[in-house]
DNA sequence: AATTTTCACAACCGCGAACAG
DNA sequence: CCTGTTCGCGGTTGTGAAAAT
């Protein structure tokens, strides 16, 4: 048995990178792209492992690496995102442009997740209201309320990342969890119908789209986090005034109001949505936004709520985001069909129950 | 000033998924 | 369907720098 190295060990650099190496690293794969990596060092003339030079490019030298501290509201949004995906960081990283999954990994374990089991977070602080610079020597902010740990989920560790990853021993192992892997596992069996006010997606004035930038990214996030607050918490139970009430009944209003628009591929859609976007003529209200066309999906995760009630179903995309200034949520509940989006007519859109959709995953 | 400890982060490792033949 | 290969991910380790003693 065994596993064959994927290099030998004989005559590879190990260690640190010279600026050397990075020069012919980068040199290379400016000519040749990225990929390939096992042949990548005899064809640059590189004593390193391809696995190394893999991590070397991505973590290191691509040019779209953001270099600096990481910011307040990327820490933020790491613990919102952490809190709904787990450990996931290449997803993430996904969500936070420039950055690295190893970046926001090192990040969680030395400042974020010590923060946390040191004890001394304050869990009901708040994200959106927080207007203190930290000092210096305290590198955390006031955040917010990490999802109570799963009562049976002492084994593990909340934060340190001891949990390998695998198809059994996701967080989806009590009713409360919230985070699903997506499998994307197809789901032939409940369809729910939309309501037809869920069709009639709110209009938006043409140039509205153009006015999404960076600043607008928080106060999306922001509303994610006030309905995952109350989700997790509970209505009341939170200590600050949140943007948006949640109304179960009504949650197009969030969509209206904050125009999200959600960009995806049909292979995506046909996933999560057990449809054949083809089929019923969906792509085209997916494709692009005013000449904004992202190319794919890069992540994609599934959040359903205690009551699988609402389905959060995120994706960034791996291009133009910037032109955007955003990668969005998308929240949907099951009496809903797909807000935003202009539907045919006569299309029904079947969404798969996340409740089954959980019952499968989990029988994988 | 010397030594030890702590911290931050780059790099490594092994596993599993995806893919090709 | 099976097998081997490649790639990507997440956990862990190694190491230099900074801080503490």
């Amino acid at each position: 048995m065994g596993r064959s190295p994927c290099c030998p060990k004989e005559g590879v650099n190990r260690g640190a990178w010279t600026a050397m190496e990075d020069k012919i690293l980068t040199e290379y794969i400016k000519v040749h792209g990225e990929g390939k990596w096992r042949n990548l060092p005899k064809r640059a003339g590189l004593k390193r492992c391809g696995k190394s030079c893999r991590l070397r490019w991505l973590n290191y030298l691509r040019p779209d690496i953001k270099r600096g501290n990481i910011t307040r509201d990327e820490e933020e949004l790491i613990i919102r995102l952490h809190n709904l995906l787990g450990n996931r960081w290449s997803l993430i990283a996904g969500r936070l442009p420039g950055r690295t999954d190893n970046e926001i990994k090192n990040y969680w374990n030395t400042n974020i997740g010590k923060k946390f089991q040191s004890g001394s977070h304050d869990r009901a602080a708040n994200t959106t209201s927080c207007p203190a610079k930290p000092s210096s020597s305290n590198k955390l902010h006031k955040l917010p309320p990490p999802p109570p740990p799963p009562p049976s989920s002492n084994k593990t560790t909340q934060f340190s990342g001891d949990q390998k990853p695998s198809k059994t021993c996701s967080t989806t192992s009590t009713p409360n969890s919230r985070v699903v892997r997506t499998k994307a596992t197809r789901c032939t069996k409940v369809v729910l119908l939309p309501q037809e006010d869920a069709l009639k997606p709110p209009v938006l004035p043409l140039d509205h789209h153009h006015q999404h930038d960076n600043s607008s990214k928080p106060a999306v996030d922001a509303v994610i986090n006030d309905i995952y607050c109350q989700m997790v918490a509970g209505e009341g139970q939170l200590d600050y005034e949140p943007l948006v009430p949640f109304d179960e009944s009504n949650s197009s209003q969030i969509m209206a109001l904050h125009d999200l628009d959600f960009e995806t591929d049909d292979k995506f859609l046909s996933d999560i949505f057990n449809i054949n976007c083809m089929d019923l003529e969906l792509s085209d209200c997916f494709g692009n936004v005013e000449g904004h066309e992202y190319d794919r999906v890069i992540d994609d995760h599934i959040d359903i709520d205690s009551d699988f009630h609402n389905v959060i179903i995120s994706s960034s995309s791996n291009t133009n985001t910037n032109k955007l200034g955003c990668d969005e949520t998308l929240l949907f509940s099951q009496d809903m069909a797909l807000f935003g989006v202009e539907l045919q007519s006569d299309t029904t859109v079947s969404m798969i129950d996340p409740r089954d959709e959980m019952d499968n995953w989990l029988q994988n």
